[in-house]
DNA sequence: AGCACGCCGACT
DNA sequence: GTCGGCGTGCTC
């Protein structure tokens, strides 16, 4: 006689709990396994969920407390791995989301529809019979000559590979001083191995078509799959069926790669391990950083991070030696040289009167001259977009402030060539037009204040009417295919001046920009922000190795215009010496008492009421503080940073312990009460943010 | 999360 | 009389 099966089943749903289906064999065309994908009844809808406990019926004691609904279809293709699954439960309990939402956030969404199975199949088969079979053996190309530093590196990585066993690495060095050709040439080695698989996550932006044409360069015969969140769901469904059969074994991705189902994964590259992009902001609300980790030391393999400007928590863990370091101090093509640090003192200008009414000073616009006499480039570095970040009255000093957010709207130029302005805010979107006088006195003379890329760009044409310019920025690259446009007029130097924000230091180099001008550090140096200072540092030393990257350009130099010329950060970029700086940061993490000294977690909760939510999070305080022990920090509620967002309040508790099981401990009451508390009012929001990185 | 159920106010 | 507002309970 058949058996018969009851199922736990987890569903894409906020609910902790698994939910039991039967497991009929004479209307199912196999036997239960975990991780399938099935298709059930739940209330009275068809949806789809994952197998993750299977029992034979009669055999436990939860049998038949009431009559189960059947598992309705089984997907003939589609299932999740087991790693996969184990990391999907380690997230979920880390980051206390169900296990449900966790699975079905990281697969596919056609996988949610069970019509699309079908679908599925389909782009399967397509895909197959337009692409040629590639049994033969994959041929890898190493297309460097490696220096010795590099060779050391590697022989190290290859060693590590050997071992077969967990150890996380860090690659340090700045850009051009060959990391990916490393860790490119390591998993060569790793893929002479012909079922391994290997994974390279990369941050958002840093996933440019040069990083893609490299990795399949290198990796001439085999299936890359990238992935990121703009390719089209055939294109994922496809990548995840590529990646799972083993026949692509090569990934590189952004953060959500790290769920990608590599059954033998062998190695893991996070590159760029300080970037922020790796920690998802909202749902769930994990760093893949950290999640790489896990994986590698789960399945016993080496983890590679790589930066220039390692994160203080990557540091403490070279400082603790728990992570072995590899360095790369060379510039790695011949004749290279780093930038040269020069700082404008913003307030010796003031004082000599030798500074514009747009606050930049008169050397930097010699130097734009001059620089441009000499038939090279400039680029103009400023990380705010817009024509200037507020609009103000000069007689009773109104600002322009979001009627749905607690932040100023930014002044934006229409267009490049008129001079009419709109109000937008970048946090919710909200547009309108400039009031014609103000709004609270009705003076005539209203004013920008500060600066953004479009005001500079204005300035500096209204300067330099012969110097051709460009201003980079998201609004300028918005329409497809414009950025990469922009980057090939730049790369053929057809533009002489080039203004730009963040967008401009990932991942391109520019052969001939001579000059770099950085404007408006000041705000990042004293700011609110503990990560702040690290954060600024990584962006002026991936500034700094924008330009002065070939030999082409020597001595290209980078000026800073600041008040604050004794800052020791500018000492560490002068010095090229970023180990001691971070050093001392991490330091005085310890001193403080703040991460990675500390682990920490953010109790939200939004509303449109703020009061409510601050009662609430005093009540969780002290209902917290009844449960746990001492080693436990709780703040008292606080305003968000951001504290209205599209008009909800948003509020927060800090909740932090130098024990992370202590911390697991209350952030697991912190659940049941933010559970209970959901049941009750609905239009209240509460989440958890686990090793927040925003306030 | 969705959806049903249910209990109250303001309408053709 | 009933249409529809959203508070509450439930989903194997």
């Amino acid at each position: 006689m058949l058996n018969q099966y009851i199922v736990k089943i987890a569903v894409d749903l906020p609910l902790f709990q698994l939910f039991d289906y039967c497991w009929d064999q004479n209307d199912l065309p196999r036997n239960p396994e975990v991780g399938q994908v099935v298709k059930i009844e739940f209330g009275k809808k068809i949806i789809v969920g994952i197998v993750l406990q299977i029992k034979v019926k009669n055999t436990c004691a939860d049998d038949q407390k009431w009559e189960l609904k059947p598992v309705l279809d089984v997907a003939s293709e589609l299932h999740m791995t087991q790693d996969t699954i184990n990391l999907c439960q380690f997230a979920s309990k880390y980051y206390l989301k169900p296990l449900g939402e966790v699975m079905f956030s990281s697969l596919p969404a056609d996988w949610k529809n069970p019509n699309k199975w079908q679908l599925l199949e389909k782009q399967k088969n397509k895909y197959k019979k337009k692409t040629k079979d590639r049994t033969g053996r994959a041929v890898h190309e190493n297309i460097w000559v490696l220096n010795e530093e590099q060779n050391y590196s590697l022989e190290h990585l290859k060693r590590a590979s050997k071992k077969n066993t967990f150890e996380l690495i860090l690659l340090k060095g700045v850009t051009g001083s060959g990391k990916t050709a490393v860790y490119l040439n390591w998993l060569i080695e790793v893929l002479k191995d012909e079922s391994a698989q290997c994974l390279i996550l990369v941050p958002e932006i840093n996933l440019t078509p040069q990083l893609e044409k490299v990795i399949k360069q290198v990796f001439t015969d085999e299936e890359v799959t990238i992935l990121h969140s703009n390719i089209t769901s055939a294109q994922r469904n496809i990548a995840w069926w590529k990646v799972q059969q083993g026949i692509s074994r090569v990934v590189v991705g952004t953060r959500l790669s790290i769920f990608a189902p590599l059954k033998n994964l062998k190695a893991i590259v996070v590159d760029e391990e300080h970037d922020g992009s790796y920690k998802q902001q909202d749902g769930l609300r994990y760093n893949a950083r950290d999640l790489a980790i896990w994986r590698g030391a789960e399945k016993q393999i080496p983890v590679v991070l790589t930066s220039a400007t390692p994160s203080s928590e990557t540091w403490q863990k070279v400082m603790l030696n728990k992570i072995s370091l590899l360095v790369l101090n060379k510039k790695a093509k011949e004749g290279a040289s780093f930038a040269k640090l020069h700082l404008v003192d913003t307030a010796l200008a003031k004082k000599n009167k030798k500074i514009d009414e747009q606050g930049i000073a008169f050397e930097l616009k010699e130097l734009i001259q001059k620089t441009w006499q000499q038939n090279k480039q400039t680029l103009v570095y400023i990380n705010r977009r817009g024509y200037a970040p507020i609009l103000y009255c000069k007689s009773c000093a109104w600002k322009s402030s979001c009627k749905k957010c607690s932040a100023w709207m930014v002044v934006h130029k229409k267009t490049t060539s008129t001079h009419q302005k709109i109000l937008q805010c970048h946090h919710c979107g909200l547009m309108a037009y400039p009031p014609k006088s103000c709004p609270e006195c009705g003076n005539q003379d209203l004013d920008t204040l500060g600066l953004g890329t479009q005001k500079i760009e204005e300035h500096f044409r209204e300067i330099f009417p012969e110097i051709e310019l460009i201003r980079v920025d998201s609004d300028s690259t918005k329409s497809k295919g414009k950025a990469e446009e922009v980057f090939r007029q730049i790369h053929q130097g057809s533009n002489e001046l080039i203004i730009g924000t963040q967008m401009i230091i990932k991942g391109h180099d520019f052969q001939n920009i001579q000059s770099i001008i950085v404007l408006d550090v000041d705000k990042s140096l004293y700011s609110q922000d503990f990560r702040a200072v690290e954060k600024i540092f990584s962006q002026l030393v991936q500034v700094a190795g924008r330009a002065g990257r070939s030999a082409i350009t020597e001595n290209a130099n980078i000026y800073i215009q600041t008040e604050f010329v004794d800052h020791p950060l500018f000492k560490a970029l002068a010095s090229e010496n970023y180990d001691d700086f971070i050093t001392e940061i991490v330091r005085e993490r310890e001193v403080c008492q703040l991460p990675p000294y500390t682990h920490q977690a953010l109790i939200i909760v939004e509303s449109k009421n703020e009061k409510n939510n601050n009662e609430i999070l005093q009540d969780l305080k002290s209902y917290l503080e009844q449960q746990v022990n001492k080693n436990i920090l709780i703040s008292d509620p606080t305003p968000r940073v951001l504290q209205r967002l599209s008009g909800i309040d948003r509020n927060q508790i800090l909740i932090e312990s130098s024990d992370r099981l202590e911390l697991q401990k209350t952030l697991e009451y912190a659940l049941d009460y933010v559970e209970s508390l959901k049941k009750k009012s609905r239009s209240i929001k509460i989440s958890i943010d686990r090793d927040p990185i925003a306030f």
